[in-house]
DNA sequence: AGGTCTGTTCAGCT
DNA sequence: TAGCTGAACAGACC
């Protein structure tokens, strides 16, 4: 499920662990708090809080107080954040257990979430829904990669899942196989605005799924706007749907 | 029953 | 260097 809303949705919650001492971890999965060993986390924040929520995209982390170590953390493809609720095994893949008996849980049944400590997210980009005119042009308008492609990469600018996409690009009327670096600029700046008003709606919705294109999405589905039937095919490495008619 | 799928990282290739 | 592909994770859904 998670694109940038449920990331979003995932740091407040995170925020109501804030202030409160961690007494035990549980990071026994070593597949998802790779490369740590089991132990390593829990040692590293036992007698410290966390004190700041933060996120970039997808990609969450969490600040701790006296000089402790950031927290990293990622939802994956089917994780969320859970707080003071029962432990649920085997899908609670890393735990903080808290000195007034509550908990922060990462709930991932799918196992593709992380926990890890001192993150480096230096090769995230910047976020979709606060990127800059000119930051986006520089960033998105190049190269050859098709603009679908370059959009999901989180190098280039982070948050934008598959669906994200697929609605943005349909509200812009770009084609999802142009190349990014042939956009022209007025190109890019639409589907700057285009973007960020498709992600802080998605936001104030409470997910992707509330678009207007995403609806249509499955096959058989005609595009809203013209009803020409849709077309799909896998364009970096994803299934990508568009109205052949509207999407130039 | 078998195929598909909303995310990221990494190895390996061109 | 840029860009592409497939593997890995494991359950939900059609």
């Amino acid at each position: 499920m998670p694109e940038l809303p449920e990331a979003e949705r995932a740091r407040q919650q995170i925020e109501k662990a804030l202030g409160r001492e961690i007494v035990a971890v549980d990071d026994r999965d070593s597949y998802v708090c790779r490369p740590h060993a089991p132990g390593e986390i829990e040692q590293a924040l036992v007698g410290h809080s966390l004190t700041k929520a933060l996120r970039r995209g997808k990609f969450l982390w969490a600040e701790t107080d006296r000089d402790g170590p950031e927290l990293g953390l990622h939802l994956g493809m089917a994780g969320r954040i859970v707080i003071d609720e029962p432990p649920h095994t085997p899908w609670d893949r890393f735990t903080l257990h808290f000195a007034d008996g509550g908990s922060l849980a990462l709930r991932d049944k799918r196992r593709l979430g992380r926990a890890v400590l001192e993150p480096d997210y230096g090769h995230v980009g910047p976020d979709a829904a606060l990127v800059s005119r000119d930051a986006f042009r520089q960033r998105i308008g190049r190269g050859s990669m098709a603009i679908k492609a370059r959009l999901l990469d989180q190098k280039s600018i982070s948050g934008v899942g598959n669906l994200l996409a697929d609605e943005t690009l349909w509200q812009a009327r770009l084609h999802p196989r142009r190349p990014s670096g042939e956009l022209s600029e007025e190109e890019l700046d639409h589907l700057r605005r285009t973007l960020r008003a498709a992600t802080r709606a998605a936001i104030a919705k409470g997910g992707v799924h509330t678009g207007t294109f995403i609806p249509h999405r499955k096959k058989g589905g005609s595009c809203p706007r013209c009803k020409t039937a849709v077309e799909r095919a896998t364009i970096g490495g994803r299934t990508t749907v568009w109205c052949p008619t509207c999407q130039v």
